[in-house]
DNA sequence: TATGAATGAGCATTCATTCAT
DNA sequence: CATGAATGAATGCTCATTCAT
């Protein structure tokens, strides 16, 4: 009988053999010949495994973020303080451990702004459900205000948007070095506001 | 001195030429043939005038912002109401009058996540300053709030970023038509929180 | 032995299971995969039974003509009237029954006109042996001549170039629904020159 | 200024430069690498002026057949005999002269039989206007008989759609050095037909 | 200055064939 | 005997770029 595969585990093995690559090419300039001879397989095989070019940088972006999203609801659920677990949410945007991530999250969010596929899309909206839940939890920690729970999902949403227009903002204009110092700023700022 | 002049405006008259194009094609499927016989110039011809195609496209996102922007500066000042000045500013996010630029807005972006040139990231930054600085003289209009005026010029920045990033999150997760409702939302949100 | 004729009707099976597809599809995309797919066969298999791919559409094409031809014959002995079995004869060339079978002719008589191999040959040659047979025995029956006796042979295969022509010459201009009028022509000119 | 090119006439330079290796190689088995390399064009300029392949193909059998169309009009208005007429029509499926024009014919009849493009419906339909417009005035020359003007348009056409058939059976079973006789048996027996 | 014909490296993609299981 | 994952050479085709005019 033939060698029978498991399609899933080899296209992530694909995926990820080729992190580094996605992640340190310009993904305009980075060619299947690339990709196929940097993961170790022939041409013909990467077409067993996927659509295109962007069928792998999504697969890639999917895995990672997923793999980021397990381990920060860990990290998550390991911290006590409040301060401490909205600056370990942020740090995502700045925090230089997670540079190749937030690469492959440019390109991913340069996809989708340009030429995007409703599986992307899905996947965004995923991802910002995911986070807008963690920070809603947040959020209502020891908190028993109802005007704070009445908001609080609405709230976390925009702040969320917020701040990744912070980091965009900064990426665009070159400034990447000051998203720590805007988001803080942000943060600190929106904080005072609402104690007022 | 007069030539160089006509090779600024020819440069523009081209590109302005591929407006429609550059708008209306995958900008990754687009090629120099499809411009220059858009634009009725010989190939050439192109490299006179530009470096390659991403200059283009920067080209025409420089024109058609400056063009947007000394517009809009205009309508503000023939505006009254501070409200209106507000939603009139940021309607640039989802009036239907604005969607072409909208589109060029955003590929100028992914380029500018992706593979941002120095002169790409400078015009970002002075269209985001003139934008903050728009901003900030609205906020401060018939406020003599001292307070106010401490903080206005940081708030401002953020205001904008914040609604960038919901305009982005909308976009990404394939829901440009929430655009309004969600920037809405945030600014009567924001605006409770300022009262308080 | 028995190994062998399975071997055979093997061959035969899977050629017949991809009767539709060799019909309907352009030829010349059509790939090993869809092939072995689309008959529930593994690759490897596939080259168990064949050389390749024209040697699929050789033992489809000799299988169906194979069937046609004895079903035929048990036709045309059924069939009592002179005309009625010239009629019945000829019909391969134009009666909708028979789409598919000239579909594959068709291709059959191209490759045989570009890169025949001797098995084709040898099978044209077979198939044209065949139907000049028929045709002779046709004209003779019911006639005593001796001239008819003469020339019979050589009549009836000119008669079947004849017709093969016509219908070539119809597909190839892209007349194939004029076949029938322009073989009916044909056999009428012809008979009525043969009265004389 | 540019260099000006007669794009026309540089497709025809190019199909011609190409004769030798449609003519010889499978043309299933030729690439556009060695069509270009041959031609000594770059691969580029190749689709400057054909769609694909089977447009060159095409391109050289229309342009061979003119050459022949021409020549072999002036031919037949040089001879005086009208048998010698017929043989010298004839002899274009037999004469070893136009052994690779049969060789492009048989190539371009298998594609208008198996994928043909209405381009080449319409050329096939052309010549065959053409030759049986030819073979109406030979068969009417020095004939003053009503009823041979009556039927002279029907019989030309039938009369070379049977000829090519017969070629065509010839060819495909292998017999390609049996078609001046078969042909000349049918013209005999025609003629003889004919008188009665 | 303007052109557009020519280029050929490079691209994504295909597919007949192999061979370990 | 059957399989189908793996292959990589080969394919058709594109396109930014050049340069003679």
């Amino acid at each position: 009988m033939a060698i029978v595969v498991d399609k899933v585990k080899k296209r992530q093995s694909i995926a990820l053999a080729c992190k580094e690559l996605v992640i340190n090419e310009d993904i305009r300039s980075l060619s299947i010949s690339k990709i196929t001879s940097h993961a170790g397989i022939g041409k013909g095989s990467f077409y067993e495994y996927f659509e295109n070019k962007d069928d792998l940088v999504f697969e890639l972006a999917r895995l990672l973020m997923s793999e980021y999203n397990t381990l920060m609801e860990i990290k998550l659920s390991e911290t006590q303080d409040k301060l401490d677990k909205l600056k370990l949410f942020a740090s995502f945007f700045y925090d230089s451990k997670y540079r190749d991530l937030r690469k492959l999250y440019n390109e991913f969010t340069a996809i989708s702004l340009v030429s995007p596929s409703k599986e992307m899309q899905e996947f965004q909206m995923e991802c910002f459900n995911l986070y807008s839940g963690w920070l809603e939890k947040i959020l209502l920690e020891d908190e028993d205000s109802p005007e704070l729970q009445a908001i609080s999902k609405q709230l976390s949403k925009m702040l969320i948007s917020s701040v990744k227009g912070i980091y965009i903002t900064c990426v665009a204009t070159g400034n990447s070095d000051r998203v720590e110092q805007e988001i803080n700023s942000f943060v600190e700022f929106s904080y005072r506001g609402d104690k007022k």
